[in-house]
DNA sequence: AAACCTAATTCTGTATGCAGCATTCAGAAG
DNA sequence: CTTCTGAATGCTGCATACAGAATTAGGTTT
């Protein structure tokens, strides 16, 4: 996938590609940005001529990028009617972190197997910089190093679908899980798993690491599911 | 989800809704229809112009469904060059066989622990159907019960997004599959797996039956291997 | 003959316009 | 006062138009 990556070490870096961007991906990533972050809430229905507005573009762009949108799994179409913000209930919610918890199970295995020392090294970095985070009990900056962390486990399994399907799944729940503003003790707990889980990797210890996530998220959902209200 | 469900059982039923369906969604299913089918082949740049005018309708429509395509993974969006058809190398497809491994394994394990009797006999219809067409060498026809069998398993595990992550994947290899022309012996040892499949379903038998799902798909990872030529 | 530069053409990306459906609001009937 | 009907408004869906990038073709030079 990195440009970089298929370079031999010795090889001089070739100079970054010119990012070009059309519009219709930029406004995907700022559309994907407002309904993960709570700017556009679920059952919102969108209009295109006032967010295009808002944003300065037409709204044959801004289409397109709903139809991405539509694919993810982040807006739903109605014919006629436009796309509304996708609305999840309890249920599908459910599901996702079931799902997600397969894929990571699945990731950690692998992970245990392939991953170079070096990349372990990597995410035990950011683990502990998320560590630092909770002991000054900073809560946005542990979600946000907590959302790499698991992506960064992902991508050691070096299995781009698994990882594109994780992320997109991992981005229907951000924001659930970012709501779910959990007590300290339910916190600490989930730091606790965090520890073991990255103690286990650094040993490469498959089966015991696979065991911790997947209860690592099935007390997830514990953790959210209060915080749903259908 | 079903307007019929909400209503009493004595009441009359309400006519069909009428199914409307948007010009882009329409382009959407026959585009893919075509990608899978192989009209559109692998590396193939989508000329706006001439699929449009082919289609009989405007660039706009058209482009939404193209983009839709982008995120369930079929084409490739190049900035100021278009959409291409993706071209899978050899590890993407065995990347996407794991995937597909791990999800059909946990929907067979839910399977067996949630489907009701009939919705396990429902499946038992359409194996039989596909013996069937083994039987009598019929390829295409078992080709297709074949996909139909997979994703009716994974429906038993009532468990949308699982449905939804497994079908976008199931879309992604169809084609190849397709071409994987197997011979005959190889064949036969899909029939067999498929066979004690059911059994173990209708035994509710979850670890045997994961286990054989497993087993089935890393063949079918050798049975497609030797057909790619990158 | 091969390579390169330039002009023409094609195609993508975005904006705009228009028709038709959905929603809303006002007025009339019960 | 409530309910129904119909017009008015707003929005979506699709087509078309236009600007700019990419590709191709052709001619020139080495």
């Amino acid at each position: 996938m990195d440009a970089a990556k298929s370079l031999g070490a010795g090889q001089t870096e070739v100079p970054d590609r010119i990012e070009r961007q059309s519009l219709h991906e930029a406004i995907l990533t700022r559309l994907r940005d407002m309904i993960i972050e709570g700017a556009l809430e679920p059952g919102t229905r969108i209009n295109e001529g006032q967010i295009g507005a808002q944003l300065g573009v037409s709204r044959t762009p801004l289409r397109e990028a709903i139809k991405y949108l539509a694919s993810e799994g982040l807006v739903e179409l109605v014919p006629a009617r436009g796309a509304i913000v996708k609305k999840f209930t309890a249920k599908e919610v459910h599901d996702m972190l079931v799902v997600i918890k397969t894929l990571e199970s699945l990731a950690a295995g692998e992970a245990c197997r392939i991953a170079t020392d070096a990349q372990i090294a990597a995410v035990r970095v950011l683990h502990d910089e998320m560590m630092a985070c909770y002991a000054r009990r900073d809560r946005l900056a542990y979600y946000k190093l907590n959302q790499q962390i698991h992506s960064a486990m992902v991508a050691l399994a070096d299995n781009a679908v698994l990882a594109q399907v994780h992320g997109q799944l991992q981005n229907r729940v951000k924001r659930i899980r970012f709501l779910g503003h959990e007590g300290a003790e339910r916190w600490a707990n989930a730091v606790a798993e965090h520890e073991q889980m990255m103690e286990l990797l650094e040993r490469r210890d498959a089966p015991a690491l696979q065991e911790i996530v997947v209860a690592h998220l099935t007390r997830g959902w514990e953790r959210v599911r209060e915080g749903l209200v259908d």
